[in-house]
DNA sequence: TATAAAAACTAATAAGCATTAGTTTTGCTA
DNA sequence: TAGCAAAACTAATGCTTATTAGTTTTTATA
């Protein structure tokens, strides 16, 4: 008897992932349907049920497998020795990185994480909730060190995520810019500001 | 025989404008359907139809709402002597004033223009852009006059821009802070940074 | 080459959708 | 109060949806 091939079928099914974040991100999870997913992938809808449970459950595995990544690069980040300036600079570059290099996932996980079904839903908001409050303690303690300016905590952190969130209108422009320019032009905006 | 009474007229068809903006908010425009769009309003779907053209007229009326509010302030201040901080500082208000007393129709004009149809869609991503391009020549302007720091124009203004949107998140903690104190704030990081 | 599983297919189900047609009720005005 | 328009209703249309059932094809191993 053949043997299950878990290489090639966990292949397949990040493949139909993939696509689907693709296709998610451009229509809207609502909009998007399994027939459009399956004509990116190349088969008829229902074979699409070979490799996935439903709908719904792609969408899970894109929010989780964003939201997983940036909870563990903040786990790291928190057991450092670098002061808090450097430590918050460090967290910045990780959003831009993650922004550019898994665009489709993170731009579903950021916009379509509102069709996610419960108990997921509740799951990923408290998931986001908590990752905020991480942060918001790091800039206490920026604060409290005479790193940063005495700022209301929760806008500079709310500020900083969404200036990094809008890298997504960026992506048209990709090529026409260095991307470590861009980095370093955004990194300092928010640490120095913009007037002289 | 009876007259028109476009003044009533108009009031229930507002009515279900703002109704819609707040479901296509909460829902998504295309999850939202015009059942419990006709259940907020109080009467049966097909009721609306006396009111209203489609559900996509109702989306591109929001819209369009929205991104002729921007663009008639940016006109104003195009036409006033400020310096370019000044000027600056006033347009990243007025954002934050759209934000907090439009919630509703500004955030489905930022997270639903999508859905619009043709010639829809084109036009609203055209008045976007040509808004996005004036904004580039205020920061230019003030690059060069030397108000503002030598940063790639067009990453200021996106960081800009996507920072005041951020303030969707804000909405759920509003009770507790100070508006004012928020927009101070906000303005603050935005013009001088972080970083003491 | 025989065998068996993986993965494709077709056909069908049941539900939900926006919208239209046609009819009745409501409410104002003359 | 008679008449008329605005705006509600019910019923129906035609389309699209995710998903399941059942069957056939493909692929790889023994």
């Amino acid at each position: 008897m053949a043997k299950i091939k878990p290489g090639k079928n966990a292949s397949k099914k990040d493949v139909i992932s993939q696509k689907a974040a693709a296709l998610f991100k451009s229509k809207g999870f609502s909009s998007a349907s399994m027939r459009e997913l399956a004509e990116a992938v190349g088969v008829e809808a229902p074979s699409l049920y070979n490799h996935i449970g439903s709908k719904s459950e792609l969408l899970q595995g894109i929010c989780f497998k964003v939201a997983n990544a940036f909870t563990l690069y903040l786990d790291t980040t928190e057991n450092n020795t670098d002061n808090h300036a450097t430590r918050l600079e460090h967290i910045i570059r990780f959003h831009i990185s993650m922004m550019l290099d898994h665009f489709d996932e993170v731009y579903v996980a950021n916009h379509e994480w509102k069709h996610l079904k419960e108990p997921y839903l509740s799951n990923f908001l408290m998931q986001r909730r908590g990752y905020e409050k991480r942060l918001i303690g790091l800039m206490e303690g920026g604060i409290g060190a005479g790193d940063f300016k005495l700022i209301n905590p929760y806008v500079a952190v709310l500020t900083i995520l969404s200036a990094v969130r809008g890298l997504e209108f960026w992506q048209q422009h990709k090529k026409n810019i260095n991307s470590q320019a861009l980095e370093d032009d955004m990194v300092n905006l928010l640490l120095k500001g913009i007037t002289k």
